[in-house]
DNA sequence: TTGCCGCCCGACCGATCGGTCGACTACAGT
DNA sequence: ACTGTAGTCGACCGATCGGTCGGGCGGCAA
């Protein structure tokens, strides 16, 4: 309803470092933003970089919490991971600044991950189960003999590039392909990257497979 | 041999944009990395965004002379295709702060495009040019009945997210498939680009195709 | 020799940066 | 009524930001 202060900094802070980037928000923009003083935000966080992690920290949090159900989810590593694809791009449609703060990340590692905030490393941890996870399903569709033999890490950084990016193009990818966040664009995303799935890394389906 | 200075600025000020984005880098690191005083920057480029600019330019330049020859090549639209993703993939592996910088400034609609600088433009009709050429490709192969009935700027999309973005991602992208500039991984990139387009967006291969 | 010009420099400008400090308010427990 | 505490605030700190200015230096033409 009224969401508390620490709620609505957090808010405003994942559109400006999704807009602009970490380097590029000043504290004074996210504390304007909020309706709040400069220094009201040190009793919420302790430092810029906190802060950026605490943001970071909730995005990955919500994806984790999206996926696991399909990841877990009983049917064979197929349908797992056509599962878990949608529900990525459905927690990217309703959290539009998500992607772009995701691959700014990712951009950052200089000035974001020597740094020893904790919520950065709870961050990253928890982006690595989850990764850890993606790769186990696809192993064990190759395993199984449903996937191609392919390189499980270069897949991985396929379905990022490709799901992810295009939901942080922002006006590039609006003049490219119109606006990104409509119902249709969603489900071209999800159908473009399911027939890749299905014909790029699927074996040739053989009656009797479990999907 | 020995570099002009406009030159050294650019080059360094392209890695130093690629690693921490362009509200990250202060002019005088690039001053100092170009070992030359800061002044001195501004009897080559106006302003920051104006060396941003240039430095953008000449990575979109570097793209488009090494995709022309592909895309204009004779065979079929899909050889055209294959043979202009090879051509980027190779681009980008030569030139490691190219892929970062591609993506960085998509995300920086905000502080770059409103901007007049005459770099600035004629990187983004570069970039328009090329972008249109490949659509024009795909288009072609989907009317000859070579590709599936695709969406093509959704396809570009896909081909921009999964070419781009691995040679973008860093210490990210380290962890989890090792070096990023290796010869096999560059190879391994390519295999999974060509594999992916030939299996998701083209048709089953009937013989006497023009491939 | 003189004068010009491309290149480089240090000093300086106002603005903004992340962060600190001390004080003030409103409410909780006792 | 007293005290502690969570939340907010404006003023202030040193550092750095992009950019300007005036002058120095070296080669080249007259």
């Amino acid at each position: 309803m009224h969401p508390t202060s620490r709620e609505k900094i957090l808010d405003v802070a994942e559109a400006r470092f999704a807009q602009r980037g970490y380097a590029g928000v000043g504290l004074r923009e996210v504390a304007d933003a909020a309706g709040l003083g400069k220094s009201s935000l040190f009793h919420h966080f302790p430092s810029k970089a906190s802060l950026y992690g605490a943001v970071l920290d909730r995005v990955i949090e919500r994806i984790e919490v999206r996926m696991h159900g399909a990841l877990e989810a009983s049917g064979g590593p197929r349908a797992q991971l056509s599962a878990a694809v949608v529900g990525l791009v459905d927690t990217l449609a309703e959290d539009p600044p998500a992607a772009r703060l995701l691959l700014r990340t990712v951009f950052e590692d200089d000035d974001l991950s020597p740094t020893e905030t904790p919520e950065l490393v709870a961050a990253d941890q928890r982006l690595d189960r989850l990764i850890a996870r993606i790769a186990r399903v696809i192993t064990a569709g190759i395993e199984a003999g449903v996937f191609r033999p392919i390189s499980v890490p270069d897949a991985i950084q396929t379905l990022i590039g490709a799901v992810v990016y295009p939901f942080a193009s922002g006006e590039f990818g609006e003049k490219l392909a119109g606006e990104i966040f409509s119902a249709e664009a969603i489900a071209r995303r999800k159908r473009e990257i399911l027939t890749l799935i299905e014909h790029g890394w699927m074996r040739p389906h053989s009656q009797g497979e479990k999907s």
